[in-house]
DNA sequence: AGCATGCATAAGTGGAGCTTATGCCAATGA
DNA sequence: TCATTGGCATAAGCTCCACTTATGCATGCT
């Protein structure tokens, strides 16, 4: 396809001087001096080896040929102003965040609803994966992560330190007769036991504590394996602010102080260049509220 | 209107990478390099404030937001490639030409039959005005015009002088007893003799001589102050070029050798910035033979 | 491993696309 | 008739942006 196309500057120009049938007030609509359209127009007609306008004293008027090209490019710009102007209020009606399977299921959705409530215009589409995305590779607005926060071109907002803590259900502690020093760990199960995580609590509560085997399939998913402690099947290692509503229920319980934490954290992050985009804007407002009152 | 409209520059490039779904070969149909593809697109991303394009290892892919922008722009950018693609072929349709009355009648007219044969695409308008026109106010391709062949712009072929001699019709020199000598004017009637020729052509034959005054109205229109001659109701002073095909064909005679001439002639002309325009250009390669070979 | 493919990025440059300033023409109006 | 005004053309000069060149990096292929 040999693209005769004359520069599109001296189109756009020709498009709003056919328009106002007037050099001014194009040059006025296009934010430059009635010069520049001038110079523009005369590179077009020159170009294309006819005139588009004829010079009447107080009057433009489009030739044959300018009357011609004028309606058909006009519709081209019409076009282009109706896509690249709708653009903005299309980008901003859906935000795409990525997220770990937990920190999706224990913290976003239950709040997502609220967020939809209060910002109608953006419907959220929550995805989680394992595999950490790559903003240039994958279609994703905003991620919430683990690690420390610093990764190149992205911006981070700490949303919560990964710590963990064990957890146990009321009716296990009371079964097993009070679960009141590490020593009593030895009464029930460790669920997801092949955890790295248990090494350290035990470490951190400064009892010795033979580890059993792990099991032969880890669960790994925070979200089942709090269900299993629930339902009382042993302790898990769990992450406090994740579960607080199970434990102001009452349906799990804190029995030790002991939290272990690695300096990692759950991290809000996005573009650095996509800072300013309304909808990623307003997430990320929303979200640093929701964690600073709790 | 708020002219959102990101940088066109962009948008074409856009268009071609979308088409292509590759920066490479996006940068060889535009005819420039894969870089400079890839700022383009940058900037036009960073303008929109979402990506457009998935960077996945040796594929491109389009994002939503770009799966929804390229057909639009697509769509739009094929308007414009139709419509100037055609103007070229749409232009070649028609050529304008402006002429002299007594040029058009007496001599293009009749020849024109014979250059829409051999020119079959382009149709030629024949205006005829007697004000002289200005192509930047008027529709017009080219012009006839008498003078001396400068004007400022414009590119210019001598095509006659503008030279008059006497005829008159055969029948009337017969009923006169013969134009032998210029004494021999007394005995017919001069046409349209408020014409200024008359004062000169006299003056050339040295032979004194009144003029009566003039014509209450006079014609001024070669074609029909010849046809009044013809009609053998008195001499005219005629330009012989036109006139050829009647002196051939016997209906006009030119009884003295005299001729008058003030320098100036019939030209072509046409602005000089459109002198490569195709129609133009064989339009005065066939006028300009044509006068060549007679 | 080593090569090929394809996009990103940095640095540097040339010229397109402006601006400012001025001229010119014709219509308008006192 | 003369001054005024509206509107486009033109010249000169500058600025910045759209390019190129050169290189890097990641990935997939052999």
């Amino acid at each position: 396809m040999t693209d005769a196309l004359p520069p599109l500057a001296a189109i756009r120009v020709f498009e709003a001087a056919a328009r106002n049938l007037s050099f001014t007030r194009a040059a006025a609509e296009l934010g430059m001096t009635q010069a520049a359209v001038s110079y523009q127009i005369k590179l077009l007609e020159d170009r294309l080896g006819a005139p588009l306008f004829l010079r009447q004293p107080r009057a433009l008027a489009l030739t044959e040929a300018g009357q011609w090209l004028a309606p058909r490019t006009t519709e081209a710009f019409d076009l282009l102003r109706d896509a690249y102007g709708r653009f903005g209020e299309r980008e901003e009606a859906t935000l795409i965040v990525n997220t770990m399977h937990t920190f999706a299921a224990q913290w976003l959705a239950p709040r997502l609803g609220a967020y939809q409530l209060s910002h109608p215009k953006t419907a959220v589409r929550l995805e989680t994966t394992t595999r950490v995305v790559d903003f240039t590779r994958e279609e994703v607005d905003v991620v919430v992560r683990s690690g420390k926060g610093q990764w190149p071109g992205l911006l981070s907002h700490k949303l919560i330190d990964v710590r963990y803590t064990l957890m146990v259900s009321p009716a296990l502690a009371k079964r097993v007769g009070g679960l009141e020093t590490p020593a009593d760990m030895a009464k029930i199960e460790l669920l997801d036991r092949g955890d790295a995580w248990w090494l350290q609590w035990f470490a951190a509560c400064g009892h010795p504590f033979d580890l059993p085997p792990p099991d032969a399939a880890p669960i790994m998913l925070q979200t089942i394996t709090a269900s299993a402690a629930m339902a009382g099947l042993g302790g898990a290692l769990l992450v406090p602010e994740f579960f607080a509503q199970e434990i102001a229920d009452g349906r799990l319980i804190q029995p030790f102080d002991i939290v272990v934490d690695d300096g990692n954290a759950y991290w809000l992050a996005f573009p650095e260049s996509r800072r300013n985009v309304p909808k990623i804007k307003a997430f990320r407002d929303w979200i640093v509220g929701e964690i600073r009152t709790g």
